[in-house]
DNA sequence: ATGGTAGATACTCTA
């Protein structure tokens, strides 16, 4: 069972390459971020030509996220069960052959001190206690997506001059820490020891091509899941494409 | 300290 995230940056701007991964790694469950599409234009006969299903949640020029897979789609949720219809779509979750797949865009945050600020710290505080409500460790729980956060050191090209920035403060680092206190494990790291590898990079001033990257797009499992991972690795190439979504897929396969 | 690029929308915001 292979499982797959990609922060895609428009799901319609990225069709073509979307299709062309979808075929060459051939993922059993692709969760997608970032969509930018509203439900309606969401391209679910393209998806069913290439063999995958879809469960979708989007909104006009922002966000968006929906999992692709090969298999049936059951017991999707959208977004926080508290949230508002007016929330912005970050969450999707839904079980796949046993697996409760909780796929999320965590906030950005702008700059530290912001409202904006403050909202992903507090979605991430929402994230954890949904996972209290509805999960149990004892399952097969995958949590991914593009967190927004590099959780260690290890995970930024660059840590000294990243130390108290966005994405590697003080205060994310501690909150996305809590949601896998929930009892997750960090699956890239537990599975390929202390490597620097990264899953996003800057389009600006020639982050990729400079190595300038951070790891911030994860997939987390639950200790039983863990026991079941055989690999989980970074495809850069889609980052070399033109016309390439900032962020590089990130892939696990399980037992 | 600043600005660099990309996407969606509509001439700006978000990332």
């Amino acid at each position: 069972m292979k499982i797959a995230t990609w922060n895609v940056n428009s799901i319609n701007v990225r069709m073509p390459q979307l299709l062309a991964w979808l075929e060459a790694a051939r993922p059993d469950v692709l969760c997608l971020q970032e969509t930018k599409a509203v439900d309606d234009n969401f391209p679910v006969l393209e998806l069913k030509a290439a063999g995958y299903g879809a469960a979708f949640t989007g909104e006009k020029s922002y966000n968006g996220v929906a999992i692709l897979s090969r298999s049936a789609i059951e017991d999707v949720q959208l977004n926080f069960p508290d949230d508002t219809a007016d929330a912005p779509k970050r969450l999707i979750a839904a079980t796949v052959n046993g697996i409760r797949i909780v796929n999320t865009y965590i906030p950005n945050g702008t700059e530290l001190g912001s409202d904006k600020f403050a909202f992903k710290l507090d979605w991430l505080l929402r994230l954890r206690r949904y996972f209290d409500a509805t999960c149990s460790p004892a399952d097969d729980v995958l949590f991914c997506g593009d967190f927004n956060v590099a959780p260690e050191p290890i995970d930024i090209w660059d840590p000294a001059g990243w130390e108290g920035k966005l994405h590697f403060s003080k205060p994310e680092r501690a909150a996305i820490a809590f949601v896998g206190q929930w009892g997750f494990r960090d699956l890239f790291r537990e599975l390929n020891g202390e490597v620097r590898e990264f899953s996003w990079w800057d389009y600006r001033a020639g982050a990729f091509q400079r190595g300038h990257g951070l790891r911030i797009d994860h997939i987390w499992t639950s200790e039983k899941l863990t026991s079941r991972a055989v690999s989980c690795t970074i495809d850069r190439s889609t980052r070399k494409l033109e016309k390439p979504s900032d962020h590089a897929p990130v892939i696990a396969e399980f037992n």
